[in-house]
Parts: C-alpha cells; structure tokens; sequence
DNA sequence: TGGTCTTTAGAACAACCGTTCTGATAAGGC
DNA sequence: GCCTTATCAGAACGGTTGTTCTAAAGACCA
C-alpha cells in the first residue's frame, strides 16, 4: 500500500467517523459516506470490503482515541483520582454537546443490540476496559479516604460508566451540555466520601 | 367504532409494543406487525394511519403504564422514599431482563435521536415527568435525612434518571440482570446519608 | 335466498439501500 | 508516443421497505 493510499484511509475513516456518529449507522448511507471521505465508491469497496467493515474500522479508531486519552488522564499523578474522572467525564460531554448527537459509543449500542453480535462485543470490550481504568484510579481513591464508603472501587466503576452511557442517551434526546454536566457533577459529588459529625445525642 | 374493534386496536398497540421493545423501530417490518397483531394491513393502516402513528400510539400505552405505576410506588407511604426509587428501578431492570432488549423509551431515545421531531418530545417529556416524581420523593428523603447532603433532590432525581437510562444501554448491550441491579443499588447506596464519624483529631 | 357493504389476503408499486459492473479516463514505465 | 495498468463516475442490479390497490370472501339484513 502506498502512503498515499494510506493516509487516503485514515482520513476516509475519520470523515466517516463523524458521519456515524452524527447521523447512526443505518441512517447513513454509502452515498453520502462516498461524498464525505472524498474516496469514490470503487476505492471505498476495495480498501475496506463494506459498509459494516468501514464502520468496525471507525469503531475501533473511536476506541483508541479514547483509551489513549483517558489513561492518560486517569493517571496523571497531579490530579486527584476523583478529579481525574470528572475531567475524562466532562470531556466526554464536550465531544457530545459539540455534535448534538451523543456518544459514539453509546448511540451504537443501543442503535445494534444484539443485532449484530460481532458490534457488540467490541462495544462490550471497550466499556469494559475503560470501566477497569476508573476502577483503578477509584481504589487509589479509596486509599487516600476520598471514596464514599457507602460503596467499593468496583461498584462506583460500574456506576459511574452507567451514568455516562445514560449522559450520552440524554446528549442524542437533545439535552443541553449544562444538565449533562449537572449530572456528571453530582455523580461525583455523591461518590467523594462526606464527613458528617455525628450529632450528640 | 364497535366495541369489537377498539379491544382489536388495544390489543394490537400491546403486540405492537413488545415487537418494537424487542427489535427496535426501524428493524421491525410492518410485515411483522401484521402477523403479531393479527389484524390484516388494510385494518392496520385504516385504524392508526402508518407505521409510525402506530408506534406513538405504543409510546403513549408505554408511558402511561409506566407513569401509573411509579407514581403509585413513589407515594406510597409504606415505603421510605428511598427504597421506593430502588423498587422502581428493580422494576425496570426486571423488564429489561425479561425481553434482554434494554428499556424501550432509551432505545427509541437513541434510535431516533433528533431525527424524528415528535418522537424526541414525546420522550423528553416522559423523562420530565417521571424525573420530578423522582424528585419528589427525594425531597421527602431529604427531610428525614436520608439524603446524601452532597446532593439537592432535583441533581439527585436528575442523576438517577441519567442513571437509569443507562442501564437501558447496557441491558441492550447485553448486561445481565445482576450487574444492573449492582449498578442500581451503588447508585441508591451513594444516594443515601452515610454518617462517618469524626475522627478525633 | 339475494343484494349490499365491509373485510380480507396478497399482489403491485415506488422508493431506497448496499453492492457490483462497465466503459471511459488518467497514470506510469519504456 | 504507446501500451499496460489502475482509477474513476455513474448506471445497473437485486433486495427490502412502507404503502396502496384489487379482486375475492364474508357478514349482515330483509
């Protein structure tokens, strides 16, 4: 393969990146995926096989992006653990609020279901190994006594990447980038530990 | 219209529901429409118009079931408010385990997104409304102090609901009923008043 | 029983999709 | 300059969809 050729793919797979994730896969057709990447149908076939193939590759560059940059900020050692979170939330709501449609990720698993089992999986993959990264950096929380008692590493993993998918469920029903925040804010408001004074009884 | 016909028609939103739950919108043929219903296509299109005035027929019997109930478990006075939340989130997760099909409003949510004007409201509201139900409940959790004081009711009520669409996603994703059910619960735990205290110093 | 009106099942229609094919055009090596 | 090879744009194909049409079957009432 040419370099030419290759840079020619990676930007075809971007362009067709933000085309799935504004308009759902199903929505979009070949059509305007040719007109977007600039690559003509012939090239398009011939360098990714179809429409399902282009699109696990814009999955999987998706995915990449996004495990890059959250460890990256998940372990940072200037940011306090639950800081960390909140930053890889809020940058989460950033992309979503920029393109009105939601979350990527989200908006696939929901639009496939268990329709396409191969899909899935990979979403499946992905979530899971995002979830261990907070997991990690909630135990490092736990530690230094800044988690909720209330609940274990795991548990607010779990929780806080449920609430994110939700965000993104509520970014694609056209909520505003400021009650999204909202939300991510009081989920991690609630998971820091509150230390109350026991009133005297 | 004869009696006759309006049971047909009542019977047929409800088949018609659990075939859009099940497959989605768009995946759903009006083929099979025709074949769960039982009625024939010329009644179909007589009594609801097309495709899509059926499925906002299913939105409505979706949503008014669903709000019926809530509010009936949210205001009993039996229950702290708390676990009136818990018991309506167990209720949605036994659903969505039922059919392994996630929560239908969260899968038309992201299905639709902002493509179908109507379809995006009809949501919105119905996320309104059982949302201030929530909040409401949460005011009630508040004034005995069961509330985690990190949180206001309405920023709790909001993070549920986020929460809980969540869920959706991943049920659709394939989650079993117990990781959801471990989600739900963390979510509630966190929401609850943890007294901690002092250390002496 | 006979005649009118409704209901039925399935064919037909028009539009759209992902994919493949085709003939024309451009590029590259000699 | 010429021949081979790769690339292009667009037409064509097969399949599916929501919807409508149509002719046969049935219900109803006198």
């Amino acid at each position: 393969m040419t370099p030419r050729a290759e840079t020619d793919h990676a930007s075809a797979i971007k362009a067709a990146k933000e085309l799935f994730w504004r308009r759902g896969y199903h929505e979009t057709s070949m059509e305007e995926v040719v007109s977007a990447t600039g690559l003509n149908r012939y090239a398009l076939y011939n360098a990714f096989g179809g429409k399902l193939e282009l699109f696990l590759k814009v999955l999987e560059l998706y995915q990449n992006e996004r495990k890059e940059l959250f460890l990256r900020v998940l372990n940072d050692p200037e940011r306090s653990p639950l800081d960390a979170v909140r930053t890889v939330g809020e940058f989460c709501i950033s992309e979503m609020a920029e393109r009105g449609a939601g979350c990527l990720i989200c908006n696939v698993a929901l639009e496939f279901g268990p329709c396409e089992p191969i899909v899935a999986e990979c979403v499946t993959g992905y979530l899971a190994e995002v979830q261990s990264a907070k997991e990690m950096a909630l135990e490092q929380a736990a530690a230094c006594g800044e988690l909720n008692p209330a609940i274990t590493p795991k548990e607010g993993a779990a929780m806080l990447m449920t609430h994110m998918l939700g965000v993104g469920a509520r970014a694609r029903n056209g909520a505003s980038r400021e009650e999204m925040l909202r939300s991510l804010h009081s989920c991690v408001a609630v998971l820091k530990a509150t230390r109350i004074e026991k009133e005297a009884s």
